[in-house]
DNA sequence: TCAATCATGCATATATTCTGCATGATTACA
DNA sequence: TGTAATCATGCAGAATATATGCATGATTGA
């Protein structure tokens, strides 16, 4: 879309690059095609008279100094960013466009309201909202089209790279119920731990996903491998193999099971309660801007509000 | 001349700015037309979406976001040439291109000898001189057309601005010696003091000079003022003006008297021994660039022999 | 009041920069 | 081992962005 003056856009190809080592992809995500992306990393090297990159394989690959120089970048990057949302600040002035990103489920139950709300109190902004995976997301991120993004909190977040580049506020924890077919031998129980289907096939993402990593670490602390039989890529899907009696399956409590009348959702009980942290994320240094403070407190204000609202459920 | 890419020429240009205050000088500092600066200023604005500039009388100056904007800028820059140079260190590899700044004395004396040896031990690098005023070559610094400039310190130089923005290093003091017409009554004497000369019609440069500042103080802190009797530009000129009986003056060790024989030069006896500070400037950060580093040393080698050569002189 | 100074806007000219395709190199797979 | 797939790069043409030069309006000083 439209890329912000920021330092060069050549810089922030690079930046890209770095956080994906492939020049295709970096171009995918900033939206030039592979050879502009190379030419400009090729034009970067040139005018700096420094080389970053070196060939390796089919690929290229950052140099020593090339990884050096992107530490530094991000860290002038940050500064920027400051410099930015303190300047917004003091003039009172805000961004004309304003983009938010988000996976499918925070999407719907965090991202629309916060769009919405924003649409009434600031209408002459252009609010997008792009829906798309975690990592892409910070990509996203990294690349400037959007500003603000609502993510699953994983493992892969806590790298020094991801560290350097963005900074994270929890909005809630959302923990994982279990669905079972409607004739499964649980189907009437109020609660349902794990250990207890320690040894139903289970259906689950597909492996390097977030997904897969809290179902993984779920049954790790209990010392149990269960029995993967399916991978599923929506809730969709899942909740269609529950019901065909194919196996169990874990839901985060936030996504909807739809009006499907051939499965139940209970709640887990016993010591592993799984659960997926949610998170709003930003480029580091962006944290003072007037925008991204008045998103985040919607946002909490939204998790807060659908926290207290399981409380009330918890009491019926 | 080549513009290094490092933030956005449009940013560097605003910097440029905000050191002349004027569309039409930063264009010939940094060799853009009028209006190519003005659309460059109104561009960056509109992409910042904050205002930073706004009309005053005939021309522009900086709002006060825009001089938040800018400081903050300083230190960004500051940290890029931190980058630059260590990136430089890490990997060997040299600029194509370095420029070297000075006013006259010190670009015969002291960049002459630099760039000279500069060739003989990087034959490969494009070592660029520029003759300036002092101002002239923070700017020129500034803009990145030069590097490093030789200059003589002064009071201008302690704003916040140009401490943001400048590192600098001594080099030698320089002393003045007084001119005489050869037929003057003090010619026949080893030194002269300034008191002896009170009474004397002087000829210096113009108002608002580096030298006239520093003349000025030598007489100041003797509680006279001195009659200047007339202005000159050039040292040639002054020394021609004295020549003709037309007063005494002041003129910096370094420069040289020529080949004239109706003048004599005089060390200043006394108390007030006026004398002028030559320093290094680079921008700030660019201190550890292996070019920099190089240079600084062979400058102050330079500086060293021209001292060890006075004393020397002074013995015989 | 006139001239000078200064910034800006516009049309044209000029550079830059991107795209799409072709190429060469490397790797995966059968 | 051969074949297909993947990946980066180079090149010609096209699209875009950017600068120039002159004209204009606004302001200041003589």
């Amino acid at each position: 879309m439209q890329n912000i003056c920021m330092i060069d856009p050549r810089i922030s190809t690079l930046r890209v690059f770095s956080s994906t080592e492939n020049v295709a992809k970096t171009a995918e995500l900033t939206g030039y095609s592979p050879s502009a992306v190379s030419a400009q990393l090729r034009e970067l090297q040139r005018t700096l008279g420094i080389d970053l990159l070196v060939k390796e394989g089919r690929g290229v690959r950052l140099t020593a100094t090339g990884r050096h120089f992107v530490a530094g970048l991000d860290a002038i990057v940050t500064q920027w960013e400051m410099l930015m949302a303190s300047s917004r600040t003091a003039s009172g002035q805000l961004q004309a466009s304003f983009g938010l990103g988000g996976f499918s489920t925070a999407a719907a139950e965090l991202l629309a309201p916060l769009a919405a709300r924003l649409r009434t109190t600031r209408p002459e902004m252009e609010v997008r909202l792009v829906e798309a995976q975690p990592q892409r997301c910070l990509d996203l991120l990294l690349s400037e089209r959007i500003d603000l993004a609502v993510i699953v909190a994983s493992q892969s977040q806590t790298g020094t790279l991801v560290q350097a580049r963005f900074e994270q506020t929890v909005l809630l924890d959302d923990p994982l119920d279990v669905v079972l077919p409607a004739n499964h031998r649980l189907a009437g129980s109020k609660s349902v731990s794990l250990e207890q289907l320690a040894d139903d096939p289970w259906i689950t993402e597909a492996e390097h996903s977030v997904y897969r990593a809290l179902f993984v670490a779920a049954f790790t602390s209990l010392g149990v491998t269960p029995h993967i039989a399916h991978e599923a890529v929506e809730w969709e899907t899942m909740i269609a193999f529950i019901g065909a009696g194919l196996g169990v399956g874990l839901l985060p409590r936030l996504a909807t099971l739809g009006s499907v009348d051939n499965v139940v959702r209970r709640r887990v009980s016993g010591v592993a309660k799984p659960s997926r942290r949610i998170v709003a994320v930003v480029r580091k240094g962006s944290m003072g801007s007037p925008m991204i403070e008045e998103s985040l407190k919607i946002l909490q204000q939204t998790a807060k509000g659908i926290i207290s609202q399981r409380s009330a459920e918890e009491l019926e």
